[in-house]
DNA sequence: TAACTGTACTATCATACATAGTACACCATG
DNA sequence: CATGGTGTACTATGTATGATAGTACAGTTA
């Protein structure tokens, strides 16, 4: 279910924080379910219970998911809040990918195609 | 110049090298050109040489740049080899970060903008 | 009570990046 | 030749971040 990068330069905790993300928003993940535990996450990964700790505790921050001490934690019925200044940064690190995929020399077109693809993909699933 | 994010995740000189392969590719620094002394451009940019060092070899290694002992570094006329390894890289984090932006719920059309932007001010500057 | 949840610490280790300092080889200029 | 510029190499140190290890405590559920 989640694939983690050991290599990136993307540390754990937020590729987790990221892929939650994914299957929240798209209804993966559906509201009130409740995610793996702490432990549990953490063995079947074969990572330390902090780095899934230190990833749920991001989402909560963020308003993904809420965590009961004793229960478990869940997906977050009201996740309107999606931040704008989340999109605002990934604007800003999209334009800064796209200027130097561009300069590497692959084609706009390409990379529209590419969006394309993902955005239709992202929606038949 | 050279507009260094001492926040990012991308090492200085590593934000260094991908500067200077934008200037090389779309000639800016042009064919047998001096690029500054590692000292120079170090002092400039109020950063440690060896920093510049490691950009600069990292440059020279990747065939766009050579350097000449007591001479200087200087811009590479054969810059063919632009590795396809990079290329191949930039693609699969592009594909993540628009898979990102399409479920933070930025529209598709307005990352094709977004390109289609960017390619004609890259072009027509 | 027992076993599971989340949560909160401290301590330690590993890695990568950047800096500091020194040293040497080479070239150009006076 | 002497000086000061160039690239290059090396060790040591500082720093920040990420990840792990271990322990402890609070709350829930059976």
């Amino acid at each position: 279910m989640f694939e983690l990068d050991m290599r990136s330069r993307k540390p754990i905790y937020e590729q987790l924080v990221d892929k939650m993300k994914e299957l929240i928003m798209n209804e993966l993940l559906k509201t009130d379910e409740q995610l793996p535990s702490v432990r549990q996450l953490a063995t079947e990964l074969s990572i330390n219970p902090n780095t899934i700790q230190k990833a749920y505790r991001e989402l909560e921050t963020q308003g993904f998911i809420y965590s009961v001490k004793g229960k478990g934690s869940f997906v977050n019925p009201n996740q309107k809040a999606i931040d704008k200044e989340k999109i605002v940064e990934m604007k800003k690190e999209l334009e800064k990918l796209i200027l130097e995929a561009l300069y590497l020399g692959i084609p706009a077109q390409e990379l529209i195609s590419l969006i394309q693809d993902l955005d239709a993909s992202k929606g038949g699933a």
